[in-house]
DNA sequence: ACGAGCATGTAAGAGGTTACATGATTAT
DNA sequence: ATAATCATGTAACCTCTTACATGCTCGT
């Protein structure tokens, strides 16, 4: 699914941290969001090269002489475009059709960026009681038709699933 | 995310129900599927030809004069196409890259296809249970750095998630 | 010396989105 | 009449995957 440049804001997010390579940012893909997300080499490299030309980025320097190594950090605009998109509210409408955003962003904050974390998660659980209340009609009408059994399961699972999120939301957001 | 084409067997799959229309496709994607996939009008029609050119469905001859709707049918080799994808077993690998085929193919199983239904709900289940034991570890681990709060909050959202899957494919497969 | 892992890229092609374009039919 | 919905497509553009291509560095 052809987003909005998701992989632009994973990179950034990841150089908020720290400066990295483009082998660096792999690396983590792999090992941290290995669950929900990752790319190849052949989008990140390419991606480096767009977020340098933008100025979203920059080179750091090189400490060795003749490394080939290209270390990149984030420069105060990508700084600033990350932190606006952190932002933006995720109503129902915009997580319908872009359903991980969510948790895209979630990988990015800590505990001490409570002001961005509790708007975001009390808006996420309004969006998920409007997916709730619309499954929940599709389950009834689903139940009554054997051969649409598969789905039956998937709303099943979907059901599940959402209140199981619901509950770690109240908790996240009840503890403050 | 370029799949494997999962636009031709959502297709197929609907053709095995009935015979449609390119709007009609639109319509039910929209309805049936909207919790977890979709597609616009613009990638419908063009895949429609090129499953005519394939010869894995067919034109239903108009039975009003002058119609301007297309009506399709599966052919026999789209009928063969569609019930062998449905039967590649899905492995924790592929499972890994390509996470929703479970979900798109339990779509078109019902009660009747038990056959199809518990291989792949019992593969399903050791897939969920590799990915667990791996979530395990790896919450242990963030757990210990506040500053990691919302991917804690990611990892145990996928457990939740997770465990309420397996609840649900244990009563599926106990039942049979 | 050699293999594993580090490091950076290009090219071709498939998949997917957004915008554009057109016209018929049906309900109000 | 006219607005909503039915109905089918094209074009431009971006995203993403797969395969290819190259060379360095470090441990054994």
């Amino acid at each position: 699914m052809a987003r909005t440049n998701t992989l632009q804001y994973m990179i950034l997010g990841l150089l908020t941290r720290q400066e990295m390579t483009g082998y660096d940012i792999k690396q983590t893909f792999d090992k941290e969001k290995a669950e929900f997300w990752s790319a190849p080499f052949s989008q990140i490299y390419p991606e480096l090269s767009r977020l340098l030309k933008k100025e979203l980025i920059e080179l750091v320097p090189d400490k060795v002489e003749n490394s080939r190594k290209k270390t990149y950090r984030i420069s105060s605009q990508g700084l600033k475009l990350f932190n606006d998109w952190l932002k933006i509210p995720l109503t129902p409408e915009i997580t319908k059709l872009n359903n991980d955003d969510f948790v895209l962003r979630l990988h990015f904050l800590g505990k001490e960026d409570q002001d961005i974390l509790q708007p975001l998660m009390i808006l996420r659980k309004k969006t998920i009681n409007v997916e709730l209340a619309q499954l929940e009609l599709e389950l009834v009408e689903v139940v009554q038709h054997p051969e649409q059994y598969g789905r039956e399961l998937i709303i099943k699972k979907e059901l599940a699933n959402k209140k199981a999120d619901l509950k770690i939301l109240n908790s996240a957001i009840k503890r403050n």
